[in-house]
DNA sequence: TGCTTTCATTGACCTAAGTCAAGATGTAAA
DNA sequence: TTTACATCTTGACTTAGGTCAATGAAAGCA
């Protein structure tokens, strides 16, 4: 078993397939490196493919008008991206820029429909991210129209302290600017609440690590809003 | 060929199936019937399958602490919900609501789920289904972070044009406190918008009936934000 | 080690949009 | 019709959070 197909077995998409299967994908993905800072793909491209991480971290995003951004998504390694333009309209719907040097598979479309046609499990597999994804949208939607930005920030740290399997302090994977575009906010804005819930006692902040002083009033916060 | 393989080979998921397959579905399905301003089920709910809209109109939607609502989307005869729960998790992540009188179809999920394992195309309608929402969902975060009201209100304007191939005037299929819930903001400041949208010569407003007097304008606000 | 560049913080200010409250208009029922 | 209830509009006010500008801290590089 060589080292590609190691790492296509890790892939949530491609879990619990036969080795029959697996070298199948192989033999149809295309590695690509990129450094850190470089585009994948850009909104509006045609999508002739989809992309997994294989290393490294990827972030999706919109960009306005007057240049603000919005990030969509933050993947890592063992996550697709990319896919809707395969399976719906031909082309991305966001932008695609590593955060850090990354290793990428690249999909070409005709060769993965194919595979997924005469492959039940595959696509189970590929609807259950699919509907993930949708879920987080959802979530994505309900913080941005219904939570302020402390609300939804206080919701990001319990989400990392799951992420992290931690409970006293977590590590942002994020610069504060990009996590700032993340929750639909600005630099100064994150950094005034980060100041106040410092003052409050919720958290204490050094550089990416905070300490998480009050989980229960940072459930709360995440939960009904008012700071 | 009975009334409801006729309107299940409408629906777009079942779209190119064989007769044979049309009739296996129609075995699973549930007719369920609803009158106006029904629950269909509650975010958290246990979700054993998933609906499809036969005729009418449902909401999907959140509710904050204080009672706001955000609506994710409004479906209309041949439109899926609550798949996500079929495929991923197995709660509802959101509220779903009828707008109107609505008949809809109930599919189980492991006979759907079986169903689904055993034919490709089918499985290919329903991703394809998916990734248009995953792109609609991008459109909406887009939305509400990178744009003001104005913008929001003249995007969904446009839209409507083009789903109601009109261009000189659209019908608002919604009321306005439910196109505020819609557009993430409350009918107070939604009001004051089409009257500030008026008073600019853009449109012309006559209760549910939207004239659209300068579609250049409306389309540069859409994109551009300000009004 | 210092230098340059990027990132983060803080203050003063402004504005979009939310809240609260009062009418107005429309719609359905009696 | 008249009443009752929904929906919509308008006004006065408040506020979260964005903008602009200056400074401080960190991090990559020569």
């Amino acid at each position: 078993m060589n080292a590609i197909i190691k790492i296509i077995s890790m892939i949530p998409i491609f879990e619990n397939l036969p080795i029959s299967d697996l070298e199948k994908i192989r033999d149809i993905a295309l590695d690509k490196f990129y450094n850190k800072g470089r585009m994948v793909f850009a909104e509006g491209d045609d999508g002739n493919g989809f992309y997994v991480v294989a290393d490294g971290k990827v972030k999706i995003f919109k960009v306005s008008m007057e240049g603000k951004e919005q990030i969509l998504h933050i993947y890592g390694p063992g996550a697709p991206f990319g896919e809707v333009a395969v399976f719906a309209g031909k082309k991305f719907p966001a932008n695609a820029e590593t955060l850090v040097k990354s290793h990428l598979l690249f999909f070409p479309r005709s060769a993965f429909v194919e595979l997924i046609s005469q492959n039940p499990s595959l696509s189970l597999n590929m609807l259950a991210m699919l509907s993930m994804r949708l879920r987080q949208f959802a979530m994505q939607v309900e913080n941005l129209s219904l939570k302020e930005v402390p609300g939804r920030l206080a919701s990001y740290l319990v989400y990392l302290t799951q992420e992290q399997e931690k409970d006293t302090e977590v590590n942002l994977p994020l610069s504060k600017g990009q996590l700032a575009s993340l929750l639909g906010t600005i630099p100064e804005t994150l950094s005034r609440i980060f100041a106040k819930m410092g003052s409050k006692g919720l958290i204490s902040v050094q550089g990416r690590t905070i300490q998480l002083l009050d989980m229960e009033g940072l459930v709360d916060l995440a939960e009904n809003g008012k700071l």
